[in-house]
DNA sequence: ATTATATATTGTACCGGTACAATATATCAA
DNA sequence: TTGATATATTGTACCGGTACAATATATAAT
């Protein structure tokens, strides 16, 4: 792990056991410097990711303070923002509807940027949230990067083999959403009625190389979801 | 305009100029140095910001390459991913409902930490996208810091009027969403059926000292939205 | 050709520094 | 007490540098 991210876990750490609330202050940059003996720059870089993450905020002149604005009960769709600690944090679950190796649709190949006879594993699982079903999610990985799939795998973190166990880099996603109804087998899935709301998500994920690796669409229900912005452009 | 905001935007004007498709790859980083003659950190600074908001992506050990997986008729819902770009590109207008000076629901109180008493702005709006119904947004300011607002002020860019009218800083904010079925009030201004599918965000805006200036409820129609995310922590 | 190996390229982490703007606090005047 | 003014605090922009990891390219070996 990277020395910021680390003091960034270390800051976590802090505000937790100092039992920090809303708007407290944290130690001035100075003390953070000395205290984790680290330089400016590796401390600002730490609190730049704090700051995407929503835990902190910074007030020029006066001191670094703690936003968590947490809503109990609210995921994040947006996987920088502790997509991994959803999974731990909600207790999410899933179940393998379908898991082989096919060849792409178009939109498949289209978005995997590969040809329409290269190979493709095809996962199709139902996460549960807490017992109750979530969401319904179809995925296409390109096999020639994702060489190796199993119903194992794909029940735990499919991130965590990618990155550990096949030692790749995921750098960055890109992702579409809409709201529409429930079709007759979504709903089904879901446990719901046809024509219900749902939350439509289309996400391409990529190495860190741009290449892209996994193109996967999802179908939500009643999620609920939480975002942390910072300075409007 | 900060230098580095600036490098940004020269960035994406020499892409625009050079009509660079995605994947194209741009000028090393020590070449970006010496033609816009700044140092390297705010070239990475500038960067940076053109990351977050999917210009681009960097790959080390082979350079700066166009990112820009756009999709034709998707805004963005996260304001720091062009969503001033929004109005102009979309051709957003609206219409107010209403727009008063009253006391705050509890609700907006807590979300303005403001007290019962304290006065807030009221404002009901629709918005328009290419003459289409897109969203029913209410909106309370806190009356103590957006000091005054009339008509003309909210029909066009209430933000643009904050910043550069009024000199405040606007900082960040937090974002909570979820799916739901639409009122029959809502239905009814948006011009369609109780029950219809419906994307519900609330909103609370801060300024950069971080207090909260802004509680917005917005009930989003069939909306398409966009999302840039780096990298999976 | 194909594969392994060395070399060059290139972005990123990290260091340490100066200048400054935004904010808070102390000081003084009315 | 109030309000203006000076002073100290504190985070951020920006500079320039070293070290290094990831990648691409050239070179050599099979």
């Amino acid at each position: 792990m990277l020395k910021y991210q680390h003091i960034a876990e270390e800051i976590e750490n802090y505000i937790e056991e100092h039992k920090l609330q809303q708007g407290d202050k944290l130690p001035v940059l100075q003390d953070l410097m000395s205290q984790f003996e680290v330089s400016k720059s590796t401390v600002t870089k730490a609190l730049e990711l704090l700051e995407t993450k929503g835990v902190v905020f910074q007030v020029r002149g006066s001191g670094i303070f703690v936003r968590r604005h947490k809503r109990k009960g609210y995921i994040s769709l947006l996987s920088n923002q502790g997509f991994k600690k959803n999974l731990e944090e909600f207790q999410i679950t899933s179940k393998v509807i379908q898991l082989d190796v096919r060849k792409p649709t178009t939109e498949a190949a289209l978005n995997l940027n590969i040809g329409p006879d290269d190979d493709v594993y095809y996962v199709k699982r139902v996460r549960y949230i807490q017992g109750q079903p979530l969401c319904l999610e179809e995925s296409y990985f390109n096999k020639s990067i994702v060489t190796y799939l199993n119903n194992e795998i794909i029940t735990e973190s499919i991130f965590n083999y990618i990155t550990d166990g096949l030692g790749l880099n995921v750098g960055f996603s890109d992702m579409f959403l809409h709201i529409d109804k429930l079709t007759e087998e979504e709903a089904g899935y879901l446990g719901l009625e046809k024509g219900d709301p749902k939350l439509y998500v289309e996400s391409i994920f990529h190495l860190t190389n741009g290449q892209p690796f996994d193109f996967s669409k999802v179908t939500y229900n009643y999620v609920q979801s939480q975002f942390f912005i910072q300075a409007v452009i």
